[in-house]
DNA sequence: CTCAGCTATTCAGTGTTGCTAGATACCAGT
DNA sequence: ACTGGTATCTAGCAACACTGAATAGCTGAG
């Protein structure tokens, strides 16, 4: 997609990550290919592994290095709970300003 | 609010703004008020005028100077053609990134 | 055995964006 | 003169997603 998206991302996406990591525990590789069988074809991998020190600084997830047959270990994320407040913080912040777009959709049609 | 707004509105602001002047032309001491009005209580002025120099160098409004009786001169922007095309645009992205967090929101719960 | 290709993570540098914190300016009322 | 509401502009900052690369483990083709 265009940049529309990108700048549209500057906040969600971290709330997309852990609303995935709430479903289950995933790894980076994994969230990213997840990320682009939903539909967000071009998020770049280096934006998700950055995302997730980010949020593992902040003490929103736990982590675990599980070994791969497939490749190096992964680091797999899990949402605790204090990722869970966030999580649900994220989701009244986006409701607010999903109604407040709405508003103005049909106001300015 | 808090830093949690101000990431998400990064994109988003834009198209607001630009939302606002599909309804009628207005200035940017207008808009901000009127974004006051609507909830987002805490916008910077500085923001505002730095998002309409941005969307007005990239044509996607006009501009006309118009004396006012309470202060100095107003900058009253207006909707072009273009950027009613890019308003367009900018509900497609918006649409299709309020559909994925939906689905995230049910199926994560 | 070597090389391509998939899996998996990390990092430095860049551009865009909204915020902070002011400065500037016009006008009315005290 | 001074305060306060109206109105715009600016420089410097922080956060975030992207680019483009490097590193590393494993498997199968040649």
């Amino acid at each position: 997609m265009g940049k529309q998206v990108t700048e549209m991302l500057k906040g969600t996406l971290e709330g997309i990550v852990l609303a995935i990591l709430a479903i289950r525990p995933a790894y980076g590789y994994e969230i990213t290919a997840r990320l682009r069988d939903q539909g967000f074809s071009d998020i770049a991998e280096g934006t998700i592994y950055a995302l997730l020190v980010r949020i593992e600084r902040r003490g929103l997830v736990d982590v675990e290095k599980i070994p791969s047959e497939k490749g190096p270990p992964r680091k797999v994320y899990s949402l605790n709970a204090q990722g869970r407040e966030y999580l649900e913080e994220f989701w009244r912040t986006w409701s607010f300003l999903a109604e407040r777009l709405e508003q103005l959709r049909e106001g300015g049609n």
